[in-house]
DNA sequence: CTGAAAGCGCTTACAG
DNA sequence: CTGAAAGCGCTTACAG
């Protein structure tokens, strides 16, 4: 129980300068010029202290290093150091600076997530299965939303890295010819990276996906089997021109993103399995938007030989639809057979209650995670393409047609 | 131009031991013995070089001090040296390590985000609001998810102190009963908190909210100027036993959430303001959830005397509301009038469209980052109660009702 | 088991 | 302007 002060203070903390160095949380009394030039009193702030081991060790009477260990629970410590330690920093609130200690080890336990649009709830559930894996794992989650911004996914990694985080989880915005130069470099640095919801084609690394061919492949042959025949396909590639070939169309699809290449490629399948031609004027190209949508549904139901049935493969694409709906006082199933995309609480209640192909959205966010986190631990990763499968929840904006 | 290697190397790096430490990032050839005891060839997870100041001081033949002065943009350098500096750096590959940066400086740049339910389309919102502001002012988040359980709250700021955040917004939950000592050893702790969504009595600090009695007013006295008279409140306060008297209730909320107290209070002030006598029996309590409410609304559909109305403030409560009169065929507004709260792309599309406060989820987000911001750099903030007002959005959710 | 020392990679006075 | 040194608060060998 000796309060011995010898050695408890180490050669540099007997600094030769008289005068404390200027900082915020320097905790000494009177006042501070900081950086900005700008003077403050210590007491406006009031920066409580925030004791270290060196105070607790000095405290509890023991050793830096024998602190250190009681505290953090390594290294071999006697019960009644350890009691003392533990009792002193309690009595002092001590908490451990998880940055020194990242300093220390390396790892910071804090993951990054670099997502599109948060605000979307497709990735704010994504995002809250990824929080709670990582959360019960402990592990912290940094998350930056890059509204589909290249620069901004680019930026992101980058300070991502900067921070040290150990593993990133992202879905990246970009198609077959997107750069993947931000995400090789993590990887080549030793920072894992799981790309989620897309895929990029130049970064071959592990991914968790919906497979989005068979959902769009399911969508449409609920309206094939149904007896539709015109079956249009509401979001496609973002092509500049609309394409008037199906070629065209696949060739647009390969500069778009994984999950809408996909989705026509599922749509495409479905109608050549039914031994049926595809009418490109039926898929949806340019403008992905509410309004892009509307329009080319405008378009397509006043053609010449409209569609039956739409497969919508996006939310904001429902909502294009069923605007136009409105707009026109069509209904649906009777005018329009619909099969949409997502799964909301408030499906049920549209009028009709849409038939959807529903994403398993949380589980997406949390398998990307637990892949991240063996990626992390050097496990050997399940696969390096996991694939999901949506589930088809009948509703009632299909109709059946004579045939 | 000289390459003088003397003095480049710190006395810190001539180390007495002969053997490296062990540690993932060693960068040394041959094999490291982690930890966990399992052996890892270096080349299997080839951890890229990470070069530090001490390399890129070295390659462009300056003292460290110089090298991290052009690197860093503070002190002053010549412009030859910096030329060089940042060539190397660049050559290099050379990133600021920023958690070693944190370590000097004390601030770490990145704020805490602890929220109730990120995968609820508010609480998106928001977040989507704070991470922009943030993201503009070169502040990282990390998030945690709580789902209303105090005591993740509690260890959300406790890791998120010891990861040194500069800043913590926070969504608490808990009433006027909760304790909020973990946010006040934030506070003491020299780490400025914002109160978002919800305030906590015992935390007097700053914070950002939703005029919830306000909001909760002007849709109780929409359905009393369409003349109705029996008007219900669907999400009340959580009391264990149904409150018979206004009283009651009141003294129950008062231990809820401050959104559902306020919004109870404004419903009973309208109520007063138009001279009616509140009924107990309208006014939802126990069960917050979706089932619940479906409950509360199907006995209040069956009494004696029935609502006319509901005013519907949050958003599962609607679901119920919808749920019950799906189940008994009965028809908005016809019916039951509603006016609900929250607004979603869906609800213009549901039958009928429904009329409800909207309110504004991203700026909400916004102004707590930015009070946060303004806190963090010790500018007095505008006050210390933020009010923002909700928006009554008419649909046709609402008949009126002859007198 | 224990303590002193070195090191993580930066920033910050200090002394040329 | 420039470089050597000290320090941030931990962890990790090392030597008792």
């Amino acid at each position: 129980m000796s309060r011995s002060s010898i050695g408890t203070s180490s050669r540099r903390r007997r600094t030769t300068s008289p005068r404390p160095r200027c900082r915020p949380r320097c905790g000494m009394g009177g006042s501070c010029i900081a950086r900005d030039g700008v003077i403050r009193l210590d007491t406006v702030t009031t920066p409580g202290p925030r004791p270290t081991i060196t105070e607790v060790a000095r405290l509890a009477g023991v050793g830096r290093s024998s602190a250190a260990r009681a505290l953090g629970g390594y290294g071999s410590v006697s019960e009644s150091t350890r009691d003392r330690v533990l009792a002193a920093a309690r009595e002092l609130g001590y908490e451990t600076n998880e940055l020194a200690r990242s300093m220390s080890t390396g790892e910071t336990r804090t993951i990054g997530v670099v997502l599109a649009d948060i605000a979307n709830p497709f990735f704010a559930g994504v995002l809250r299965g990824i929080t709670e894996v990582c959360a019960a794992e402990g592990f912290d989650t940094i998350v930056v939303n890059t509204d589909e911004d290249v620069e901004r996914e680019q930026a992101a990694v980058r300070l991502m890295l900067a921070k040290q985080v150990d593993g990133i989880v992202v879905s990246p915005t970009g198609g077959a010819d997107a750069d993947a130069d931000h995400l090789e470099a993590a990887i080549s640095r030793g920072v894992p990276v799981v790309q989620l919801d897309r895929t990029l084609s130049r970064l071959p690394g592990p991914a968790v996906v919906l497979d989005n061919r068979e959902a769009a492949f399911a969508a449409t042959q609920e309206l094939l089997s149904a007896g539709h025949r015109r079956i249009a396909l509401a979001w496609g590639p973002r092509s500049e021109v609309p394409a008037d070939t199906v070629a065209g169309l696949q060739t647009a699809a390969q500069a778009d993103l994984s999950t809408t290449r996909e989705r026509l490629i599922g749509y495409l399948r479905a109608l050549a399995d039914a031994g049926l031609p595809a009418d490109p004027r039926l898929v949806m190209t340019g403008d992905q938007t509410v309004d892009g949508v509307a329009r080319f549904t405008r378009e397509a139901l006043s053609a010449e030989r409209p569609p039956t049935a739409v497969v919508v493969t996006e939310t904001d694409a429902a909502l294009g639809v069923l605007q136009v709906l409105r707009e026109q006082s069509l209904q649906s199933p009777r005018d329009l057979s619909l099969v949409g995309f997502d799964d909301a609480p408030w499906v049920q209640y549209l009028d009709p209650p849409l038939t959807v192909l529903s994403q398993p959205v949380e589980e997406l966010g949390e398998r990307s995670a637990q892949e991240l986190l063996a990626l992390m631990r050097g496990r050997p990763v399940s696969a390096s393409l996991v694939h999901l499968s949506a589930r088809l929840i009948r509703r009632s904006s299909v109709a059946s047609l004579p045939s």
